[in-house]
DNA sequence: CTGTTAGCGCGTTCAG
DNA sequence: CTGAACGCGCTAACAG
């Protein structure tokens, strides 16, 4: 960086050839595999092999650990921009995830991110909000990027992207939603187990009128819970009427208030709302206490993740745990065995454990209460 | 349509070779700039120049437009690793984030992720655990991934890594924590507003025995919250005797709990409790539930930072709310000012807001009530 | 305005 | 086991 006549003027005020901070930033440390080299008395493809774990075994112990101690000394740090336009491996994994923000996903990502971490990747990330033309861009971007392969945690069933993910070539996870007829991996909770759990425990406490807030069909945990839930209440001999049974768009408070407001709007009697979500259950929860309705006394109202301060909310709220952070890392697990080993795609279904809170009870003796029907009726 | 992998020679034939699938992917598409130049019939400098946004304008526009329509026709992407190596920039910003299923960050990295994207970056996100150590792992790895500069969510005060980051040159910014010595820019919400309108929101309620259950005093948050709570309590002419003001470890809510047992083993009588942070609160409310002490009947206490379901909580927390997602934004939007123009180091502070909920009322009338003593005074 | 040339830093053939 | 040479794909510099 040649100053003009600087030799003597020290004018350090505003100079107006201000240099090119963009210029000046170099990647990593300045030094480069060849002072490495240099620094310890070889070739320049000799201290690629031996900083190189895979080919390490290549070279004389004692050449590379005199290599290993100049790489040191000079903090040596290898640049995997040349690494990767030369291996067509970046060790970098694209992570797509709806919106970070959303309770559910930050544990998974944390354990994404610690798994990735210990094989020596990175995680790239990205918002999709579940949008198709978003996602698309995304991918084709983190594809340039070079990304080695990709999470994708997406609740949505249709997903045109997980074909051209797999055209391309790119190995894939889904995270938080069930197998596929891709050939790509896919981690999820056991929304079957846990509905299961949910209506063996509102059986026991004696519930016989079950309305349901649905999660939205078009996802996949929306899917496999509702499923779950007709099976399992079909086995202990129950059913729940159409007009007691609301599917949302959304997983979202104000979508459980919708659902909740038209159950009771039905006129239909119920002493208990499986939902299919935490969220939807807030909403729920809300519409109960607005229109003066107890819960549990009157109602019980169940929910589906065990989101962060559902032990905290009013009433504290039963639902099924399901294993985030736990999911995330099963997903880094498989893509990175998928990346440098066989080829194997695998359907993990992690175990769910239900948590009973305040929000069930017994439902009120026959005749005594109203059973869920609506205070006002009208609107 | 891989390409088989024959060095030197252009053999264009389809192989017959069953390739090894992880051998076979490439980063992003197979289509190299090469081609596109051959189908729009330039040199590749040329559809290099009329491809790159920033030197477009040297090219003839109906040649770019030709180059456009072949890159588009063929599908394609460039190689950010070879562009990386060429330019030693990489468009990648890494994040370091203590962890990100702490809920106050998901919200500031949904902020970042947004702005970084508008601008043509990606974000790699990284882990930290407020482990010194490991952030100067992680710094040293994300630098020899070649990123272009950092955003560091810690809270820490004392931060070793700062005056590493500056030195290294490569633009950083810091999230939550207020401004520092080092040159690097920073955003934080504005602590020393928000703890004045607790203040004030608890002095015009009547109260005056007010204790303190302070943040880390090595944290940015901490100290500034400690701070701006002292000073507007000075202002309205209140102090906090030594015995009510406890410092904790950690933004948790054991320590929450922790701090508040040792204010009712104090003997002191106090109708208030403020806190550094919603967890904290969290914990005070736990203990005071098991004292059987009624907020916010005897005792009020109030949080900061407004954490999802702060408003679900029971009782519902009095606290302040920072722009968590406005803060990532900023702070993005700085670094890439930063990045692709003139240095400039801008300390931001992001306005709060007081929400008032029922965690806080009118302090018990005097003799009417034990004022936060402890009923049971064992241990 | 476009073509030519060179090299970013590394890993990987080949020889020896 | 080590040294030499090459090229991954792209962009910056320099002609023309």
């Amino acid at each position: 960086m040649p100053r003009p006549r600087s030799d003597g003027a020290d004018t350090t005020g505003s100079s107006e050839m201000p240099q090119n901070p963009a210029r000046a930033i170099r990647p990593g440390s300045d030094i480069r595999l060849r002072d490495v080299a240099r620094e310890a008395g070889v070739h320049i493809a000799t201290a690629s092999r031996a900083l190189n774990p895979r080919t390490r075994d290549r070279v004389h112990p004692r050449t590379a650990a005199k290599v290993d101690a100049a790489a040191e000394r000079l903090g040596y740090e290898v640049n995997f921009a040349a690494r990767t336009l030369r291996t067509q491996r970046s060790e970098m994994i694209g992570v797509l995830i709806p919106d970070i923000s959303r309770p559910l996903y930050p544990p998974m990502m944390r354990g994404i991110v610690d798994v990735l971490e210990e094989h020596g990747y990175s995680a790239l990330l990205s918002a999709t909000d579940e949008d198709e033309q978003r996602e698309r861009r995304l991918v084709s971007s983190l594809r340039a990027r070079g990304v080695d392969g990709f999470i994708l945690a997406t609740a949505h069933v249709r997903h045109p992207l997980l074909e051209d993910a797999a055209t391309l070539g790119v190995p894939t996870v889904t995270l938080n939603r069930t197998a596929t007829d891709a050939p790509v991996s896919s981690v999820a909770p056991d929304n079957e187990a846990g509905m299961a759990d949910i209506a063996a425990h509102l059986a026991a406490l004696g519930h016989v009128h079950i309305a349901h807030i649905a999660g939205p069909s078009d996802t996949s945990t929306g899917r496999a819970r509702t499923a779950g839930l007709m099976r399992a209440l079909e086995r202990l001999g129950l059913t729940i009427p159409a007009e007691l049974s609301v599917e949302t768009e959304t997983y979202s408070v104000a979508e459980g208030v919708r659902a909740a407001r038209r159950l009771l709007m039905s006129g239909q009697q119920f002493t208990a709302i499986v939902t299919g979500n935490d969220l939807l259950a807030l909403g729920a929860l809300d519409v109960l206490r607005e229109s003066r309705i107890g819960c549990p006394e009157q109602v019980s109202v169940t929910g589906f993740n065990d989101l962060p301060m559902m032990d905290r909310v009013s009433p504290t709220l039963t639902t099924v745990r399901v294993p985030q952070y736990e999911m995330g890392r099963q997903a880094a697990r498989l893509l990175v065995e998928q990346l440098d080993g066989e080829i194997m795609v695998h359907h993990l279904v992690l175990p769910v454990e239900l948590v009973v809170r305040e929000s069930t009870g017994r439902p009120p003796a026959p005749g005594t209460g109203r059973l869920g029907r609506p205070i006002a009726a009208t609107s």
